[in-house]
DNA sequence: TCATTTTACGTAACCAGTTACATAAAAAAG
DNA sequence: CTTTTTTATGTAACTGGTTACGTAAAATGA
């Protein structure tokens, strides 16, 4: 079966991308379940920001992750519910949340770390005949971080 | 502001090409709303299939992108919505739906091309330094279809 | 020809994101 | 001080996807 995003070229391109993207979210939920991991996809990063700050806000996690903060609620609220984030409120600014990992966290991440030790070095394989990928990636992400794509198609619109 | 997604290298590539493809949607939605356009991001790749095949199926659309039947139902019926597509059921065949492009669609096609045309092209100089990366996603997509993701997980956990 | 299996479509419930709006606390400005 | 603006969080409604399940028609096979 021949793939008409691909036929499309530039213009399947976005749809690839997300095409690609649900397909790692999809089977990473399901990988996850079959293992009976209590952990969803992109906890990791929620793990890895807490690892390296020990405490962090909504705020804080929502700018590193460039994720809207509503997201990131959604996310930290089921984490609190399986309890692997702790929260208490900033003494010097009561509208703050502070969180950190819990006890229990530690103790999962070992299990985690080696799932995702193995999910990584996948990765790799996938890329391994894909030299620039990651590095293309950045030169994508950066130019939209200049100017996004939306203004650029209103000034090519407006030339 | 430094990225922690790209900090974290192969382990945020997943969550990253999320955050591109997320980008893109919704800025589309917001552009094409700004236009005043009567159009949705991914429509196009609904209209390019019927302009290649003039009469099509849900799961025959289904499978030529890659999506599963409710998403395609989904969209078609927003394009039924809004008049763009026309639907009879198969003589022959009374499960199946008949889908093709309304007279209305054909004329709203001219405006709609001219605003892929830039998006195209805006995309095209995203990609001006980045000349690896369509073949390369095509590599990784290729790896996926012979064997998907978490099936390569499984078998590297069961060595 | 009749029972069984497969296929096409449809609906429901869920999921991870978004924008829009509300509220309360903190910071800035008068 | 007190008013105004900004910031941090939360909630609601929406979006474009998914899986799971149901139903009717077609194809298969005994």
């Amino acid at each position: 079966m021949d793939d008409f995003l691909k036929a499309l070229e530039i213009e399947g391109l976005t749809s690839r991308l997300k095409r690609l993207s649900d397909t790692m979210l999809y089977e990473t939920k399901d990988l996850y379940k079959s293992l009976d991991l209590e952990i969803e996809p992109n906890w990791n990063l929620i793990f890895r920001l807490l690892q390296a700050y020990q405490e962090l806000t909504i705020m804080e996690i929502s700018e590193r992750l460039q994720l809207s903060h509503p997201a990131v609620i959604k996310i930290v609220n089921k984490m609190k519910k399986t309890g692997y984030i702790l929260t208490y409120s900033d003494k010097s600014d009561k509208r703050k949340q502070i969180l950190r990992l819990s006890e229990k966290a530690m103790v999962k991440l070992r299990d985690f770390e080696s799932i995702w030790e193995v999910q990584n070095a996948e990765i790799g394989k996938l890329l391994s005949d894909c030299p620039h990928f990651m590095e293309e990636l950045e030169k994508v992400e950066t130019k939209l971080r200049e100017q996004n794509y939306k203004q650029r198609i209103i000034n090519k619109l407006n030339e």
